[in-house]
RNA sequence: GCCUGGGUGGCGGAACUGGUAGACGCAAGGGACUUAAAAUCCCUCGGUCCUUGAGGCUGUGCGGGUUCGAUUCCCGCCCCAGGCACCA
């Protein structure tokens, strides 16, 4: 009796019974071990891509794996939901935010459930809603009671296209992450975290996360950029007042020469005003706004700057520096004000050669000796003072400390930390994001909207031009309420909060259930469930996000909803999926269809074949899911995610992988239906009688592939090597004579084999496997079956292959037992008629025995 | 410029703390089955040399070093990918 794989047909008949018996539904369970296994969710699209399949492929197989280890899992998913995406496409085409939304939400969960996905839907959670982000506006509320959210001020990221501010994390080399517009600057009243309030503990924690990649956290540790330095006081020569400056090279103090302040800094204005340079500094000061962030940064971006027609001095040598207003200091890090130090700073060095201000060499290299008229650059390296008065003579870096301490002393210096990380600035123009709970009083300044009127719910009938400003400022009726302190009319904040918040804390929400409506943060759950064990995602998100959380963590913690200094204790970050491109000269890059025999269909011009890249739709080198499920099944899909390459690596893309993997599943069904009839009523052996010959070794490579691809899960997930060791065992099952119905000794050691095959492949390619097992006559649900376990007698080699070199070059090999003595092995070694051949006639220095591996054998002459 | 990763067959990738380089898969070639094709099954498959063997040499980006032995450790360099970038 034959029976075909069909995927299409077995696949959705399992997603109907799993889902039926909720197979896949957790409770809290104090008798058993819990594992929160998370992959970050997704934003609704429309449709999942490659890299869904592959995010969440990795998970399942890890909840799967878990479960059947006896872990209480929590495997949940829900939506990223608010976001720009959603607010285009109802400008763009009519369609409300909402229903664009949930449209696609139940597109995308209708794609992840035909994957196979082992989530437990009742924890389904869409941040657009009410109930979830009623939440993030209470959190909001309790940090501007604690000083950590606060309205400012200031200069921000204004993207033209996306008409919104953008974080500091939200550019990229000057633009805009999401449109890639050239990103311009804007004054504005905005919202801000203080996430720098946790910057120490942010920054220490990075040493304290073993499982996370280390890339990642040099990446963070790099963001929050912590320098150690000193604040300098310079006074100013007409003794009215004094300019304060950060500095990590107070060593160097000795040759500061001229002072130099950002063009930005409200100082300037200050110091020039009344002053017959005042009209050129603010014509500088109008040039450099009008310059925009990529041009900014570009590095062709000359130096320049405009004396400001006064002096300080220097602390250390009371030497008259002239001041100057300069494009390239930075106003908002440090004092944005620098001592310039042109000899051992080359952006110094370049205004001094532009402006012919003096040079001063104060450290000495060890192997040369520097003189100010021949220097062509800065000199940054280690050496010994000179021109430093006391500390002459001193290596430069011991110095760091001695002239900290010296300043400090004068009353001029003291040591302190500078970070690069900024405070995270939350205010969007947008309508389609979380309402802010505040409001705007003309008598009371900004108030809070009080605990008991949460949620500020987004009202539906907002109007979407696309014209810039606040869409809900335009809207008559969301903004106009009365002020909860003195009843007069008052504004509610028309803006909405950065997306980046929601997702800040979404993994806290799925501890609950989504009917668990209050208290929907439950903190007996979180106990129970956080931190996060496994979370699994890009590595794109190895900054923003990963970051924000860790914040948001820890002040939940503070406020007491947590208990959890981390959210996640351990962090994959799988690569990206690439693919070929092709393109053609005339028509630009080529879908696979529009190719044929290497010539584009259109114009019959040769198409090159480009070179691999992160899949996308304007390189159209996309692959559908819905195609591959369709065509190959899920299952396949999903073992040729795994297989073709480890997570954390680029996955390369290959049509004929697919093939193979859909090979493989084929070739497993086919073995296990052939023996079906014979194995049916007959137990798994489970050892007592003596195994011999061709049974012997089945079992033997058996509970090798149990030890292998346990090992390999669960040390690195590395499931593309598992695969490959199932492989093998499959393959070896092949040239097995067939047994006679009768030899129940042999069948049973084959079935063993085979519910060891199904059952190592049920994380990874769960339908097929249910399937099989059912054939079996096995009436449970794989999903609760435990992971098999091995004997290690059992996979012990009884031979064992040693390895005999001659000077370090592999020369024979001889077969002899395990246990066999070390000065036998080392005797057959010489006697060996290979290495009898290698050696004549050679002196012997010394021989090396490394027990059950090798015998080298070294020689002379 | 600084900080991370990473360079292994025609390709994706194995080789876990220094000990058989190339597992497994793809592609390619050969064979079996078939009227034929597909599917399936079996075999070969880093390079090179010859005397075709249970052969020799060579081979993990390049150049050195340590070691009985290096893809693995150390030093110097080249290339690729990612992150940060006028951070004083």
């Amino acid at each position: 009796m034959e029976r075909k794989y069909n995927p299409s047909e077995i696949e959705e008949k399992w997603q109907k019974r799993w889902e039926e018996k909720q197979v896949f539904r957790v409770t809290e369970d104090p008798n058993k071990k819990k594992y929160y296994l998370l992959e970050m969710f997704p934003y609704p699209s429309g449709r999942i891509h490659i890299g869904h399949v592959r995010n969440y492929t990795i998970g399942d197989v890890v909840a799967r794996y878990k479960r059947m280890k006896g872990f209480n899992v929590l495997h949940p998913m829900g939506w990223d939901a608010f976001g720009m995406p959603a607010e285009n496409a109802a400008i763009e085409h009519g369609i409300h935010p909402s229903t664009w939304t949930h449209e696609n939400i139940d597109n995308m969960k209708r794609q992840l459930k035909r994957m196979g996905f082992s989530y437990d839907w009742d924890r389904e959670i869409a941040t657009c809603e009410p109930e979830y982000y009623r939440w993030e506006q209470l959190f909001f509320l309790w940090m501007v009671e604690k000083g950590l959210a606060y309205k400012k001020s200031s200069t921000v990221n204004w993207c033209p296209k996306c008409e919104t501010v953008l974080a500091n994390e939200q550019v990229e080399a000057g633009l805009c992450w999401r449109c890639e517009s050239e990103v311009g600057e804007k004054y504005l009243s905005q919202w801000f975290f203080k996430i720098t309030a946790y910057v120490e503990e942010l920054l220490d924690y990075c040493d304290r996360l073993p499982g996370w990649p280390e890339r990642v956290l040099t990446m963070q540790k790099n963001w929050i950029g912590k320098s150690y330095g000193c604040e300098l006081s310079f006074p100013m020569a007409d003794g009215k007042g004094e300019i304060k400056v950060f500095t990590t090279r107070q060593d160097t103090i000795y040759g500061a020469t001229f002072m130099l302040i950002a063009a930005e800094h409200p100082l300037v204005l200050e110091l020039s005003r009344g002053k017959e340079c005042e009209g050129t500094v603010r014509d500088f000061m109008e040039k450099i706004k009008k310059q925009d962030k990529k041009m900014r940064t570009s590095e062709y971006y000359e130096k320049e700057g405009v004396f400001l027609d006064t002096y300080c001095l220097n602390p250390a040598t009371g030497r008259k520096m002239p001041i100057y207003a300069a494009n390239f200091v930075l106003a908002d890090y440090g004092t944005g004000c620098v001592m310039a130090v042109p000899t051992h700073d080359q952006r110094d060095f370049e205004f001094a050669k532009k402006y012919d201000l003096p040079l001063i060499v104060v450290i000495q290299p060890p192997d040369r000796t520097l003189n100010v008229r021949t220097m062509a650059e800065a000199y940054t390296e280690e050496g010994v003072l000179v021109n430093s008065g006391p500390f002459d003579g001193m290596e430069n870096l011991k110095a760091l400390d001695a002239i900290a301490d010296h300043l400090e002393k004068l009353g001029r210096g003291k040591k302190t930390v500078q970070y690069r990380l900024r405070d995270w600035g939350i205010s969007r123009q947008r309508y389609w994001g979380t309402p802010i709970p505040m409001v705007l009083c003309e008598a009371c300044g900004t108030v809070p909207v009080p605990e008991s009127d949460l949620p500020v719910v987004l009202p539906r009938e907002v109007e979407l031009t696309g014209e810039g400003g606040s869409p809900l400022a335009r809207f008559p009726g969301f903004a106009e309420t009365i002020c909860p302190r003195c009843g007069q009319p008052a504004r509610l904040e028309t803006d909405t909060m950065d997306t980046f918040v929601e997702s800040s804390w979404y993994f806290d929400r799925f501890c609950s259930a989504r009917h668990d409506v209050s208290p929907g943060l439950d903190r007996a759950k979180l106990d129970y469930w956080m931190p996060v064990d496994q979370y699994i995602g890009g590595i794109e998100h190895a900054i923003l996000h990963l970051l924000y959380a860790r914040f948001y963590t820890k002040m939940l913690r503070d406020f007491g909803v947590l208990g959890v200094d981390e959210p996640f204790k351990n962090l994959l970050t799988q690569g990206m999926v690439c693919k070929e491109t092709m393109r053609c000269p005339e028509h630009g890059y080529l879908f696979p269809d529009d190719v044929q025999d290497g010539k584009c269909t259109q114009c019959g011009r040769a198409v090159a074949i480009g070179k691999t890249e992160k899949m996308s739709k304007s390189l159209k080198n996309v692959v559908d899911p819905d195609y591959l499920i369709r065509a190959y099944g899920a299952d396949t899909a999903r073992i040729f995610c795994l297989f073709a390459s480890p997570p954390e690596k680029d996955l390369e893309w290959s049509d004929q992988g697919v093939d193979g993997s859909f090979r493989f599943l084929s070739r497993t069904w086919r073995i296990v239906t052939d023996y079906l009839d014979l194995i049916r009523d007959v137990p798994p052996f489970a050892g007592g009688e003596p195994l011999e010959g061709d049974l012997k070794a089945l079992r033997r490579k058996t509970h090798q592939t149990i030890r292998k691809v346990t090992a390999d899960i669960e040390e690195r997930f590395h499931f593309n090597t598992a695969i490959s060791a199932v492989m093998e065992l499959v393959n070896s099952l092949y040239p097995l004579p067939r047994p006679a119905a009768d030899d129940r000794l042999a069948l049973s050691v084959i079935r063993e084999t085979v519910e060891a095959v199904i059952r190592l492949l049920a994380p990874l390619v769960p339908h097929i496997t249910e399937e099989l097992w059912s054939l079996l006559g096995r009436s449970e649900t794989l999903a609760d079956v435990a992971w098999p376990s091995f004997d290690t007698t059992v996979a012990s080699e009884e031979e064992i292959t040693i390895v005999i070199q001659v000077n370090g070059k592999v020369r024979s090999r001889i077969n002899v037992p395990a246990d066999e003595d070390g000065e036998k092995i080392q005797a057959l070694a010489l006697a060996d008629e290979k290495i009898a051949r290698q050696i004549a006639g050679k002196r012997l220095v010394k021989q090396i025995y490394v027990p059950g591996k090798l015998v080298n054998i070294v020689v002379g002459g």
